[in-house]
DNA sequence: CTGAAAGCGCTTACAG
DNA sequence: CTGAAAGCGCTTACAG
């Protein structure tokens, strides 16, 4: 491996020169700055990360945090998060680390054990004490779609993409409506389940209407199978349901809707569904699926941005909230 | 930050007795070991992942190395790798590179900058000179999709798919058969684009059936749209087309036939249609797409896990090739 | 304008 | 069984 010191041999200087050359230090003559460039080149110098890091107490990588990646969610995030590298022209490498639920250890672990400069987290709800952490060290964190009071929170108004598409339902004459939901019982609903959830009991209060408990049904994966199953659920334990909400997502959705059409039953004329996410696949599905659109493109662009303005400090670290707004995307299964 | 002196120092012992201690070593006496964990649990010490990679040489992270994340192939990849982390219990991280068209840049910095122990591509060619850094600086690299002479290469047989398919839409009677496949105009076709075009030429040969070149049409971005636009051009330039490959993909194939059913055109009475890939939208859109699979989510898992192998040292690492096997899923679209 | 020295937080021979 | 010393590859005051 090919260190400043080998540099510095061939260019016939200290390591310290070579430090300073390469960094463009204004005290070294340009003569000895090309001498050595020259030979960090012909060795085909690089430096060595982890030793730079070490002395600068400064990673340059931004961590993004989430419990899965690959799922519909992440990915679009990821993808605004690409966008915004491929645009920005700047030195940071983003690390993406899995939890697998152990999120406040692996989050201490990224702070403490200086993986990362600053984090994004996808999904995860970080407890009062890392947020705490987090701040002590002045490592920026922001959260996407949880709570995280101390913290940057960037999240999505549920509760007014619910009531946007319990209303639409209203709208098209549906009266005894369903709510498929990720299951509440193993642990408690993520943030953005149980907003949907209230804005779905509200439209429908709103509306002079009443919701019958029975007709709630849950999901615990939010696999397409799992739509399948509730489909056969709603048959025998709902009653009378003529639409759905599918808080769970587009891709239940989907799977509701594919067993309702094998059991002949006509959409929308029997059956309005409306699902959440707006996935790639949902328009081109028969009859095409409504939805509500979340701006996570978006989210992942501005997001990354941001903390690239912190880390370089054009932009001063401060807890703060943004709330994106969905879309309600008509389509022709309502 | 709480270093290791400072749990020495509340300890009452020398930073050199922690830093054995804390990895266990034979000897410490057991009532040091306990004195020295209690003081860094008190402490909430947490090693610095810098300092220590730096002097190991080992960074403990593996490197995911892609063009883009986030289109189908690579979170199918992501997904096994993820099954693999879950299941296996190390403590390698990993590590997500975005390389920009840079690739050797960024597999040079990886390496020479003590970024990773080892790496994975996704549908990335390194060149022969960075085969050749990789294997002398002991750095495994497993090479998905791509050719990679000198390193381990794991492909999967394009050419043999693309005959399946070919061969499919033959044998349902079809006879003027379009190809639709990535541009080769800007850059060189990928390995496996390349190995399509083959298999879908060589199926038509041994059929006994010709194939007018006029029925080529280019993909640039494999976006939905494009193929959108792609059967307008069918219209236009091709001649009597029944068939249609889609070797840029299931989502391409799923534009081309928005477009033919826009236009009141049967599929697959007046056309057939085959893609690749098998993306999850394929069974749910109507006609259901029949399409080639590949096993990626197996090759993200068993190549996670290999990887893992060489850097614990219980495999021995050695360039070779491994080719998977594609499957013909038979729907509705021929 | 350039170099010797100290230090980032850890580990690993080597004495005692 | 424990500690003082040297070193991983870099950077940053501080002399000269």
């Amino acid at each position: 491996m090919i260190t400043i010191k080998d540099v510095a041999r061939l260019a016939g200087v200290s390591h310290t020169t070579v430090s300073l050359a390469l960094r463009g230090s204004a005290s070294i003559t340009d003569e000895t700055k090309k001498k050595v460039m020259k030979a960090a080149k012909q060795l085909n110098y690089h430096p060595n990360h982890l030793a730079k890091a070490l002395v600068n107490g400064k990673t340059n990588v931004i961590g993004v945090v989430a419990n899965f990646f690959s799922s519909n969610f992440e990915m679009e995030v990821l993808k605004g998060i690409e966008q915004s590298i491929r645009s920005m022209e700047n030195d940071y490498m983003i690390n993406l680390f899995a939890t697998l639920e152990k999120n406040d250890q692996v989050l201490e672990d990224i702070c403490l054990g200086r993986r990362a400069d600053g984090v994004i987290l996808l999904s995860i709800s970080p407890s009062p004490e890392i947020i705490k952490l987090y701040n002590d060290n002045n490592c920026p964190m922001i959260v996407i779609d949880e709570r995280a009071e101390g913290a940057i929170e960037i999240t999505m108004d549920n509760y007014h993409g619910a009531y946007m598409a319990t209303e639409h339902l209203i709208n098209a004459g549906r009266r005894n409506l369903a709510l498929v939901i990720g299951d509440s019982n193993r642990e408690e609903l993520g943030l953005s389940q149980n907003e949907r959830k209230q804005g779905f009991l509200q439209a429908i209060k709103d509306h002079g209407l009443t919701f019958n408990p029975k007709n709630t049904f849950f999901i615990e994966d939010y696999y397409f199978e799992e739509g399948q199953v509730v489909y056969k659920r709603m048959q025998r334990y709902g009653s009378n349901i003529d639409g759905v909400f599918c808080a769970a997502g587009d891709i239940v959705a989907s799977g509701i809707m594919l067993e309702a059409k094998m059991e002949h039953v006509n959409i929308p004329r029997d059956l309005s569904i409306i699902g959440y996410d707006d996935v790639p696949s949902s328009s081109l599905i028969d009859p095409p699926l409504t939805s509500i659109r979340q701006p996570l493109f978006q989210i992942g662009k501005n997001g990354y941005a941001r903390m690239v303005r912190f880390l370089e400090g054009k932009e001063e670290y401060k807890p703060n909230k943004l709330v994106y707004e969905p879309q309600l995307i008509v389509r022709s299964s309502v």
